[in-house]
DNA sequence: ACGTATGTCTGTGCACAGCC
DNA sequence: GGCTGTGCACAGACATACGT
């Protein structure tokens, strides 16, 4: 196994991992979280992880919410000082991003490249810990995503994102940032770009942005292409 | 539409420690 | 010894996502 070094900040977060596990005293738990988050490796299902233990899903369900719940108090205390300086990096990122966006868009402005799985495990894991952030899990309409506490809870962000598709909708043809915020109510552009980008109904064309079904900022063949750029050029 | 995989909820049994 | 609370572990039922 090869060991490359990250930036500075991919490093930051990588030491903060470790010292969140070293706060997990027993090695059968410590499996289920690296394991459960991929914090290492690719991630494992319940069933993957109960065999390796001789234990069922279920017990390494409620292993793995015993855990989180243990480690999330100690963080809300302070109680874990390496998670703070992995927290400040990525607020300080999304702070510049509209305090709300991608987990993998996070994970690959911190690796100032396109971010390792890695990479991208730890940034959500930092957020499903820190009371700072909220994790908004993904499902067949919303990427992973992580957002500022104060931005509300992940049912609070859904129902933002759900309104930014439903204007664009009604708008009906592909539209800027800018003139969206101008018919929305949010407190910046990119914190609409931001909320835009973990809607997998959405898709966008040098920040013009439209339902990902239309062929205008979602082109899928040759033919679309050319009919972007000949509608780009009048 | 259907079967399969995966995750979640609920109820239950067992072992153990502390208390009377 | 009997009672009670707690933690661990499991099975079964159900919900949801996913692939065919």
């Amino acid at each position: 196994m090869t060991e490359t070094t990250g930036t500075p900040a991919v490093e930051t977060i990588k030491t903060a991992i470790e010292d969140i596990l070293k706060t997990i005293d027993q090695e059968r738990e410590r499996e289920i979280i690296t394991r459960r988050f991929g914090l290492y490796e690719r991630r494992e299902t319940l069933e993957q992880i109960g065999e390796l233990l001789g234990i069922t899903r279920e017990r390494v369900r409620q292993l793995e919410k015993a855990i989180l719940a243990r480690l999330k108090t100690a963080a809300a205390d302070g109680k874990i000082p390496a998670i703070s300086d992995a927290e400040r990096l990525i607020i300080r990122d999304l702070s510049e991003n509209g305090r709300v966006g991608r987990v993998q868009d996070v994970a690959n402005r911190l690796s100032k490249d396109k971010a390792s799985n890695n990479t991208r495990s730890h940034v959500a894991f930092i957020g499903e810990l820190s009371p700072r952030f909220v994790i908004i899990n993904e499902t067949d309409n919303y990427h992973q995503g992580i957002s500022i506490a104060e931005n509300g809870n992940e049912k609070k962000v859904r129902g933002d994102i759900d309104s930014i598709v439903k204007t664009i909708k009604n708008h009906g043809q592909p539209i800027d940032i800018e003139s969206l915020h101008g018919m929305l109510t949010f407190e910046s552009p990119s914190q609409i770009r931001g909320l835009a980008s973990l809607s997998k109904k959405l898709a966008n064309l040098k920040d013009v942005w439209g339902l990902a079904k239309w062929p205008t900022v979602n082109p899928k063949n040759i033919r679309d292409k050319i009919y972007v750029i000949l509608a780009g050029n009048g």
